[in-house]
DNA sequence: ATGTTTTACGAAAACGTTATAGCAGAAAAT
DNA sequence: ATTTTCTGCTATAACGTTTTCGTAAAACAT
């Protein structure tokens, strides 16, 4: 019972195993009248095509894979989610893999992926210092086609899915400037990412359009390091040179500072004004609630899955070089 | 460049294919010296064999499939990642597909899978009526191994990883009643889900062991449609017959509740306690921080991961009945 | 009537592996 | 010295498709 095949077919319509495969390709070979023969016995024996076989012959499958630093995290979770929707309906299976930001991790991945078992990659890149060569050196070998979102690496050249990181910090760090923060603080990341950088320019320059002076008290570094993250805040907002005005362009940083002013009883948003990068659903909720300015994460999803997609179809590498570019959206609440 | 394969391996080792291929399956019958000769060279070139090509002659591969009915949600994300976490380590290839409440979806995701892409299944089930013979179905014709978790098909006789829902409830809602509330209300799905059952069911015992009368009055149901919701509870908690403890079985229903207090201005906890069901990381954030009940979602997916991939090395089905319980994790904190 | 094209199919060769069976030569046992 | 057992390798047949090429018969054109 357990997976009929073509050969199996072939004898009991009394017609070639040629015949068969091309009748369920629906090829124009064949007369509609054996065709409709064909595909009756096939939905019968509930029959399916060996996607090994058939990808074997055919040199190319329909399985993509999703490369992520992480999946507990509403952003990339949405991602997933509005790839899988492209991809469902496509017909594609989707593979995930998670760095978990481990440069190793997303070597090994790439490296195992040089099988041959996938026809395209969407991916997202882990911090760390070492470069994006990997990639260029895995698209050498496979020529395969690669879409990369959000954390992109800015060098090199494929087709990205970006939000507008730039213009929308730069908006959200003049929200908090007219809301009366004198000295605002930007929160960046240890390694160097793309994102962040854009972010990072987008607040500098806010600053310095609205007359505030750019200086290294503008900015903090945080580590992946939560506990030494907690500390380092709380360490300077409990000084004299405490800042009154937080963007923090990555959800785990926003919430620390909350935590932070929770324990030092800091009042946001009259101590401290607060806006956060992030995608969470209970922002409202939050004590107070925090304004943030989330990215199209399942648009984003979608749209690099739906432009994967079409590279690999058309084999068209038309669009390679597109950069596809989503706005962020902010949304003002409480904390400042 | 793209893909040197063993032939071409062989020739240029003077060898034959099949002692190429033994000599890469470290088999007894090639000498070890040859067997080093072979793994250079093919480290050399990078060769990496066909999975197509192997998978099709094995009959078997090294992938298999995760089914749930969502991604944007810190149960099943944290559960992906346990899988991914024991399925990476052991080289196995994770399709991910969301069903998204969808029956119809489930059921084509199936039947898609009858096609021998994969070698086991991990599966949390989507809600719905119609019971779950298409889970039975598809195992009759594939055979194949599968892991459910959280949300199981109770009447099948699969291997199960869950948590104590029943007595982790039965704790909870005793907690609400110690710390005052008279008036419990359980929060249920629409939808018949066995771990809804559970907790339902552990919820009422509390009542009743606790000198509670346990009525019509004790449950509201709830669906799909949070506006609906939102609406619902808010004319329940507007009324004269406002409940006073509340335990949401589901993270969105506890969010919802907290929605509703806030634009009634009910305070929580003292007019209205508060557990949810959620492993939402920002509970301790909300206002008032929310007192959780969690499960352990990411070794939930690391047992069931770890289960399935045994059930396909070692054939065996011992362990096919099964059931892996893990402790809920109840943190009490501003809500109560 | 003859030549030409079209239609509908079949035979057979891939695709890149792995598994089975066989077979020399060496080593061990009688 | 002869038989038996290893050792290390090769030849070859799968695995289940798709695709290229070939070819009868039918349809059409001259």
């Amino acid at each position: 019972m357990k997976g009929i095949n073509m050969i199996q077919l072939a004898k009991e319509l009394g017609l070639s195993v040629s015949t068969v495969s091309k009748a369920l390709g629906d090829s124009h070979e064949i007369s509609s009248s054996t065709k409709k023969r064909v595909m009756e016995l096939a939905k019968k024996y509930n029959y399916k095509p060996n996607p090994f076989a058939s990808n074997l012959r055919k040199k190319k499958g329909k399985q993509i894979a999703v490369i992520i630093p992480d999946i507990v995290n509403n952003f990339f979770a949405l991602a997933v989610d509005g790839i899988e929707s492209v991809t469902m309906s496509k017909h594609y299976d989707t593979f995930i893999y998670l760095t978990h930001e481990n440069l190793e991790r997303e070597k090994a991945v790439l490296e195992h992926l040089e099988n041959g078992l996938i026809s395209g990659l969407i991916i997202s890149v882990c911090t760390g210092r070492e470069g994006y060569g990997h990639f260029q050196q895995f698209y050498e070998s496979t020529r395969l086609p690669m879409v990369f979102f959000d954390r992109v690496p800015d060098l090199l050249q494929f087709p990205k899915v970006i939000s507008n990181n730039y213009e929308s910090t730069f908006e959200s760090t003049e929200r908090l400037i007219k809301a009366g923060s004198k000295r605002p603080l930007f929160i960046q990341t240890a390694e160097p990412l793309y994102t962040s950088m854009e972010r990072r320019r987008g607040f500098q320059d806010a600053l310095v359009a609205n007359g505030i002076a750019f200086t290294d008290e503008s900015l903090i570094t945080c580590s992946e390091n939560m506990e030494d993250n907690y500390q380092l805040l709380k360490k300077l907002f409990a000084s004299r040179k405490r800042p009154d005005g937080i963007f923090a362009p990555i959800e785990k940083y926003a919430i620390t500072v909350y935590h932070v002013c929770r324990d030092l009883k800091l009042n946001i948003p009259k101590d401290l004004k607060v806006i956060g990068m992030t995608n969470l659903r209970t922002a409202a909720l939050l004590n107070p609630s925090l304004s943030t300015l989330s990215q199209p994460a399942f648009d984003m999803g979608k749209e690099a899955a739906t432009l994967l997609l079409k590279m690999i179809e058309k084999k068209s590498y038309a669009a390679a070089n597109d950069i596809i570019v989503l706005a962020n959206e902010l949304t003002i609440r409480d904390s400042v």
